[in-house]
DNA sequence: ACCTGAACACCGTTCAAGT
DNA sequence: ACCTGAACACCGTTCAAGT
């Protein structure tokens, strides 16, 4: 941005010189972001962050404590991007399956920070308004107290462990991943019939399971677990209601 | 082992200077178990294990092609254990918990191998007996042909996933961990009541929820997405049977 | 007040040289 | 046939020096 010498705020000091050289931590969670969307082409160092800058990598640390404190916070802006695309006015089922499918598709999008932050808790405000949403779903879905206390941990971490386990999987080098995706329809196919009958048996059907299968089942599965617990306080509290 | 020189087996050249130093895959796997059992201690690297051993850290490449070929042999040593662990004759409920609770031991007693292949397929015969495993719980559960090839991978993955969350959690740093476990307690509970009425409402029960609470709950719901699935496709066979 | 760049203490892996 | 050790191409981070 070129702008001419006295047009600016008055009295403050312009020095041309140095635009495009001072770092704000804005700027340095945008570059992260940018290295971190190019997924395994790109590693996401320090040093590699210094060239995305155009600074040198060390003035990085005049603005976050370490690389974890800086990750935890590019991962924040990663967490604003799923709630942006978790629509509003959908029941509790429905919101819980928006939330799961932005994360899956941040994931998708940056993998090392989903990676890399799956064990983690970044304690900052959009991991608060998801914390909030996921509550508010369970709420609606009839669990209170420490059931709700209970099952909101097990959403949220089972989401993260989820697409986290899914990133670092897209983050392995190429030629190994094709290894490790052909198992089925390689190793696996040859599998002594005697010892491994089950394997040997479904060996049309363990190639054909996708990754997006699996993550729809396994979220379902937490989806019919809620219900499956809803339902059973549900039973508990009218035969109270009946007894009393 | 010392042996008088002329007892061995037949014109063996037998060369005592070297004994202890010939490293075997065997050798070079236990190592590593004996290093990834020290946790967050330990840094698993090669530099370490040719201490461990004893020997140039660079010995190691003339048995494992890499880093990656080893730890997937380490892991399925893991496998092992954790087969060893899961007692025979309990039902396909029992025998799928008591397998989650030993890959959860497992995953405690070697976080490092835990959480470097909870992506990955290691391709190697524990595997092969662990698949197996689940593959013959879900058909007493009553699952075949495709649901059963996608609930393995339900069950598998998310096992994998889960203790490999966990696991890379226990090999943070000690001071890193200490602040993000007692964000409940912390942060959390100064959460803005106006904004984070969930939180605030469960300010004493989200703290108090353990791992081992998180973990069981998991698990109970993959379960009953099984028991869920089962029973569908019984009551469209019965169905179906009294339709024709 | 912030940036620079040399330096430190590490990594995994390769390769020529030993035995 | 296997082991050694120097070396390479990296890491994250610190700190004295610049402006």
């Amino acid at each position: 941005m070129s702008s001419s010498p006295a047009s600016n705020p008055p009295a403050a000091p312009v020095r041309t010189k140095r635009v495009g050289r001072q770092l704000t931590p804005d700027q340095i969670v945008e570059a992260s972001l940018r290295i971190a969307a190019r997924g395994s082409a790109d590693a996401f160092t320090i040093r590699r962050l210094g060239d995305e800058l155009g600074s040198d990598p060390t003035a990085i640390y005049r603005h976050f404590r370490d690389k974890d404190e800086l990750m935890l916070t590019v991962a924040d802006r990663m967490h604003g991007e799923v709630l942006d695309n978790v629509p509003d006015g959908l029941d509790w089922r429905d919101r819980l399956r928006a939330l799961a499918a932005a994360a899956h598709a941040a994931a998708v999008k940056y993998p090392i920070v989903a990676s890399s932050t799956a064990s983690r808790t970044t304690r900052r405000v959009n991991e608060f308004r998801i914390v909030e949403l996921i509550l508010g779903a369970l709420a609606e879905a009839g669990l209170d107290g420490a059931d709700a206390a209970l099952y909101y941990r097990v959403v949220g971490d089972s989401m993260l462990a989820y697409t986290g386990q899914y990133a670092a999987y897209l983050l392995v080098e190429p030629g190994v991943r094709a290894s490790d995706e052909a198992s089925w329809s390689g190793e696996y196919r040859l599998a002594d019939t005697a010892r491994f009958p089950h394997i040997t048996r479904l060996g049309d059907e363990l190639p054909a399971i996708t990754h997006e299968a699996i993550y729809e089942a396994r979220f379902e599965a937490l989806i019919i677990a809620i219900e499956h617990l809803a339902a059973e306080r549900r039973a508990a509290a009218g035969d109270a209601g009946t007894a009393s």
